[in-house]
DNA sequence: GAAGTTCGAAACGTATGCGTTTCGCAGCGA
DNA sequence: TCGCTGCGAAACGCATACGTTTCGAACTTC
């Protein structure tokens, strides 16, 4: 019985690891109401009272398996221009909603979203995250006068983050990533 | 018993009127995956028997359901310039976006397409059909030097469309009708 | 008005899934 | 080594929902 800042049992954390790595892969494949409790054991090879041991219930574990599994995408940008910047991180995330599991987690996120008030507050408050890296090099590039003086920065980062996740929600053509400087030259003007 | 072509009962087409209505809304309220039989027959005030005369079974029906209640949201654009016509129909589009029974329902199209087919096809088809008319203004915008040359019309149109989306689905605050033309001066080039 | 449909209500069987409990076992820490 | 604790398996009660069937009433058509 380990006290405040003692090491846990490495079993605890086994499991909670297992369990949610395999609710993220069923929320993937099944979607947001798709997912029960009982497949995420199969999948995690837990017995299903060792996930509610951990969990009160199913909500609680999806909204940690959202919170816990969307990927570190952070690729190091190094010294460059905001365009170049912004050019890269935008084939980054195309390359992640193109195809990945947290990108067939997507609609099950918004899915759940609606539905689900836990769900909801993480994923705006994890997409607004990711976009407020975007709208800051857009406002710089502005800032250096590479960009129209009159764009507005959020405005202009809804636009480039949009026709990503359009293209893969609402059609059957996911955008290519090799687009993504053309993108930037079409929303933000031309090189 | 109607042959080809005769008039058909219409306790027929009431019923399927009905149904189909309250399964929107239901769609709307609960999503894809909360949407039952025995709750759609409640709200249309019918007979569960009544469902299964008409559909084989729940997916049918919730197919046929996004098919039939896509409104027809199809502003007359007079006499306009290619920009302005691109304005009021964004506008248009963004106040359904924003709020109303059909974009509630968007939620569950997507992920109602990310697992079954026939919603899918349908989800796609509509999607295209209804950016095809944005994608030939846009062109025409090209074409009389209004716009720059050096856009892809299907791009442009992705991303004036994204915003409006991703405005909806991935942060807590929804487009603003209002910001049409801002959001047309900043894909398509100022005035 | 009569014949034929469609309808609503209700009950049914089946399946699924949530969340709980029990119990023997195995791994952890001391 | 020994006590403690997390674990898997299984069974359970309960609720929900699918899809079917039956039957008398209401409606449509002729």
């Amino acid at each position: 019985m380990p006290e405040r800042g003692e090491r846990i049992d490495p079993r605890i954390e086994r499991s909670r690891a297992v369990i949610l790595e395999a609710a993220v892969q069923e929320l993937a494949e099944l979607g947001y109401g798709g997912v029960t409790v009982e497949s995420v054991a199969a999948r995690a090879g837990v017995g299903k009272s060792t996930i509610y041991r951990h969990w009160p219930d199913k909500l609680d574990l999806i909204a940690d398996a959202f919170e816990t599994f969307h990927e570190q995408m952070v690729p190091d940008l190094g010294d460059r221009s905001a365009r170049e910047c912004i050019e890269l991180l935008l084939g980054h995330v195309a390359e992640v909603v193109v195809d990945s599991t947290f990108s067939r987690c997507i609609p099950a996120m918004i899915e759940g979203a609606e539905r689900d008030r836990r769900v909801r507050e993480f994923h705006h408050r994890y997409s607004t995250q990711r976009r407020q890296v975007l709208i800051e090099l857009v406002s710089q590039g502005i800032a250096e006068g590479d960009f129209r003086a009159d764009l507005d920065p959020e405005l202009a980062t809804a636009a480039l983050l949009g026709t990503l996740f359009y293209r893969r929600l609402m059609t059957g053509e996911p955008f290519d990533p090799g687009q993504a400087a053309e993108l930037v030259a079409t929303v933000l003007g031309p090189r």
